[in-house]
DNA sequence: GTGAAAGCGCTAACAT
DNA sequence: ATGTTAGCGCTTTCAC
């Protein structure tokens, strides 16, 4: 292992002096074009290459960028996360960058549950993404570093952040179910303080109105206490049992669209035939049900770009500007829908 | 952002010298219980904590593992080598680093292609995950980074590494063939230059041998030139247009079974029942085909974790000790495989 | 435009 | 056991 040139080296070679060769290599500040082509071949020949701890520790930047995200959504089964964490991975190479990672708990306290690259000042910006404790954001954005937020956001707060366009998947949904001819379209959801789940919601609601279609309460359940697969059966059971009847479904998610096909069949409601159902997301296993869940999808690894291009932007730009992008989604047609039957087997609503 | 305390405010606070400060966080040297106690107690209050990049350049460690990944390995549909990664993740986490992942082309040549986090020494130490170009495994070692290579070996070349156990993979998958009372067992393999692959030919034919059951040499097809699902097609094209009837198979990967099955369909070979199959790999789509494969499932994020394991070995004891990790496999019965027929209406081999 | 010099915050000899 | 000192390799004023 002998040992690696340094700039020192270089200006020696080149014949210039240190401070020369360092704007050459940052491209700042003037140098005749003499001076630089000297510069640029003695590095060439040295083959040097500047050392990351040496300018960090005299530019104060690190060269990368944090990644947060909880623990839960790390070893979840489902890869919703790890494919946004994989989607930066992806980008940040493209600018340079590496990403650190880390998880966290839903505590936090200082500084045992404060990311290491924070308290090593070893990133230049951070990513969160996905529902962290609020405190944590808040430590973050009192550190001055650059912040994105992903598929998360805080209440009363503006910081950059990356969303799914959920207005926009509800209403590919409710389209694509009407266009099918269904008009006794129910929704299913829950823990509406997430807004991904309350803007689905809300966007359901406002495009029945757009295609005037009026809003029948009876088929709508959105107090289940969570978005998982038993909150859709739940769900689904308390549709059944008010003794309503839509033809169609919109499911807050896929997890919860699944729990909705489970209970669907135990009760003896067969999909797409009697109902068709269509969930958001697009999770892994989506494809693989029976039938094949319609969904809206997510473009996961997308989201995670957006983000670090927010940052990347926010750490040239050194400006406090917060922006908000919303990462586009597509409408997957498969076997849980169904054009509506003339003479639909199942009754139809049995609603006021 | 107000300035971060440093370690000359610490010593200052605690009434010592700086040296003393950096041996109590550095847990080196010895230093009196009082001084100690001291020094922590106005680390405590100052809230101080090291920097990174100071560190790194005073000690020349940066706290990082690079992780090495081919380019068509991290863009392809299967996340086989992406699960290895995030293997990797979470276990250097526990041991306080962080990772740094990039991609690498099959071409190598210096500077260009070497990897950013090697020019600007910033990784401790590598891993290499899956098959790269040979030069830049040379040009590792000649950097005098602890190396660990996953799933890939270089000939004649003595690395330490972490590898599939495929012997053992191949040898539960021929006993549960043989406990379903199969004899006319065959093979359909690829790409025999791909370490993983000849071991599991090899130990294929080692276990059947043990098992007394000779070798038919018209139930093997070894030489198709990939390993992915066309190979797999291909092979079994050719096993049955030779007139070879084996009543089951095992597949190098499960790529390669995929495309028997698919050919076997062709030809109206029902699986399992005129043919059982097994795989190797347990990809993600092995559960969702019709039907299920059994295969050889491979722990993907513990072949990531034992390879950080095994750097931060070798970082902590520098030296140049090699060895090699042989990761357990463990066989996954599905609905591939079944118990031979007394008389199976498939023909038997007509091998002699 | 270019060069000299002062750090950035820490580690590691070495002396005490 | 503790303090002194010299860098680690680079960026960045600030004179020239």
């Amino acid at each position: 292992m002998k040992k690696r040139p340094t700039i020192k080296d270089v200006a020696r070679k080149a014949g210039l002096a240190l401070s020369t060769v360092s704007l050459v290599i940052n491209n700042s500040g003037y140098v005749s074009a003499e001076a630089r082509k000297k510069v640029l071949q003695a590095i060439e020949e040295l083959g040097y290459h500047p050392s990351r701890a040496a300018r960090g520790l005299a530019s104060r930047t690190s060269g990368n960028i944090g990644f947060i995200l909880s623990e839960d959504h790390f070893s979840l089964a489902e890869p919703f996360y790890t494919k946004i964490f994989l989607g930066t991975e992806f980008e940040a190479r493209k600018h340079n960058y590496y990403i650190l990672m880390t998880t966290v708990g839903t505590r936090f306290r200082e500084p045992t549950d404060v990311p290491r690259f924070l308290l090593e000042h070893n990133v230049d910006g951070v990513i969160i993404a996905g529902r962290v404790n609020e405190k944590l954001v808040a430590y973050v954005d009192r550190l001055g570093l650059p912040l994105a937020l992903v598929d998360f956001a805080v209440p009363k707060k503006h910081y950059s952040s990356v969303q799914i366009d959920n207005r926009k998947g509800a209403c590919l949904a409710v389209e694509h179910l009407l266009s099918l001819g269904h008009r006794a379209i129910g929704f299913v959801g829950g823990d509406i303080s997430h807004p991904s789940i309350a803007e689905r919601f809300d966007a359901f609601k406002d495009c029945l109105v757009d295609h005037a279609i009026p809003l029948k309460p009876d088929l709508i359940v959105a107090d289940m206490p969570g978005t998982a697969v038993q909150d859709g059966a739940e769900g689904m059971k308390v549709l059944l049992d008010r003794g309503s009847r839509p033809t169609a479904l919109f499911a807050a998610n896929d997890a919860i669209a699944i729990g909705c096909m489970q209970l669907a069949r135990q009760r003896g409601v067969r999909i797409p035939e009697d109902l068709s159902l269509v969930g958001f997301d697009d999770i892994e296993t989506s494809a693989h049900l029976e039938p094949p869940l319609t969904t809206i999808r997510v473009l996961k690894e997308e989201l995670g770009a957006a983000a670090v291009r927010t940052l990347v932007e926010a750490v040239k730009a050194k400006s406090a500007t917060t922006m908000t992008v919303h990462v586009p989604v597509e409408l997957v047609v498969r076997g849980s829908t169904c054009q509506l039957a003339a003479a639909s087997p199942g009754a139809r609503a049995s609603t006021g």
